[in-house]
DNA sequence: GTATTTAGTTAGATTGATATAACAAATGTT
DNA sequence: AACATTTGTTATATCAATCTAACTAAATAC
């Protein structure tokens, strides 16, 4: 069994790996909030547990079975979000801080039993998939919206990073997973859209929160 | 804020406590399952924090504060208990392990969503009562089955020492809170006792399960 | 292609929770 | 009262997770 600790590193390793699967210690320890000795002790640790692949100075990377544990973190995590605001009614702003603690709770009857109260669920309340109960997790490709152009109707599937910050500001703006939004136009200049849904008819969005917001056709 | 592991201490201390108040050295050892060493040295640190009264060969005391944190514990607990009874469809001899590890969570608003969601529950699936968001715990003054007489009918309203052994025997004899127990005979020679309930007309209960079953005049 | 900056490592210390071994105080027994 | 037993304490060590300080390797910049 893992540590609530050594929990947290393989998700940020799981969550963090770029396009080879490689995380730095640097990415870790930022991520993490912890100091760089730290995250390079505990990387020892992972490594010689057989949880990751490690060379000294070279980049970190997953093996088969530190990917499966990371990816049952991360089910425990996104079933729960899912449980809070199915169930229990929170909010998604609120959801996350709940389940960070929860996912470390050990007990495969409990997250069963979430999973069957919630209809075996395949995304959590951000649209992020939830991985199987093997471990597999579904690859939902989805292009954000700012890789649309004007005259393009799509669906608000789910949203790349989501902070409490940003699902405020989503909130203020009545956006919510499966919204349909119409795109207006882009403004070439800073990469803002202006856009339509429901009852608004021109609402102007940064190409930040644009970025983040990840789409699918109708 | 309190560690897990000082939650665990509070808890059994309040628990514990004899008629004084008063809890050693070596039952919370036992109780907790550690050495008497180390429950040595984690009573000077909650005495350092002003949640016990505590002196050298003395017994240990909680002080008010110490006994308001340990009845916000097992509030913790017993509302976990209820929600995963009542909510999630579990056994009352299942939800005690989960219960045990969802207590540490650290999320006020978590805690008070299942209160309101079960709407305010007194007791939990045991027939314990559960402590006010204040931390005041009420005295349900029941008396255990085997000072009853025959004659005597009464209603199963609590356990005392709720072991998981001990729930599966209620269960295979369809025993639950709220059942009508008549109390036929009580053998003097071992305290053991013929009662009817439901439609079982004469079920022998030893006096080690009388004990533990508390009752109240219908 | 040296020099600077950034990233990573090692050494050593700390803290909380735990243990064993050895000893001391309190309690119980005749 | 003397002895034995139980209970509690101290000293010391370990382990996981953390830190700072000092150093080294790798990457970047002129």
């Amino acid at each position: 069994m893992a540590s609530p600790t050594e929990e947290n590193y393989l998700k940020a390793l799981f969550n963090l790996k770029d396009e080879e699967g490689k995380v730095s210690i640097s990415e870790l320890s930022s991520t993490l909030e912890v100091s760089m000795p730290t995250a390079n002790s505990m990387v020892k640790n992972l490594l010689k547990k057989g949880l990751i692949i490690y060379e000294k100075y070279k980049p970190i990377e997953l093996t088969e079975e530190g990917k499966k544990m990371a990816a049952l973190v991360i089910r425990k995590h996104r079933l729960t979000e899912m449980y809070l605001a199915e169930k229990m009614g929170f909010g998604w702003e609120e959801v996350h801080d709940i389940a960070e603690q929860i996912e470390h709770i050990n007990s495969p009857i409990f997250f069963e039993r979430m999973d069957k109260l919630l209809n075996h669920p395949k995304i959590d309340p951000h649209g992020s998939p939830i991985p199987n109960a093997q471990g597999i997790i579904a690859d939902l490709k989805h292009k954000p919206l700012n890789e649309h152009k004007p005259g393009d109707a799509v669906k608000l599937a789910a949203l790349a990073h989501s902070s409490t910050e940003f699902l405020d500001f989503l909130n203020s703006r009545n956006l919510k997973l499966g919204t349909e939004i119409n795109v207006i136009s882009v403004e070439p200049f800073d990469g803002s859209m202006v856009v339509s849904y429901n009852d608004r008819k021109s609402e102007g969005l940064s190409a930040k929160v644009c970025e983040r917001l990840l789409v699918e056709f109708l």
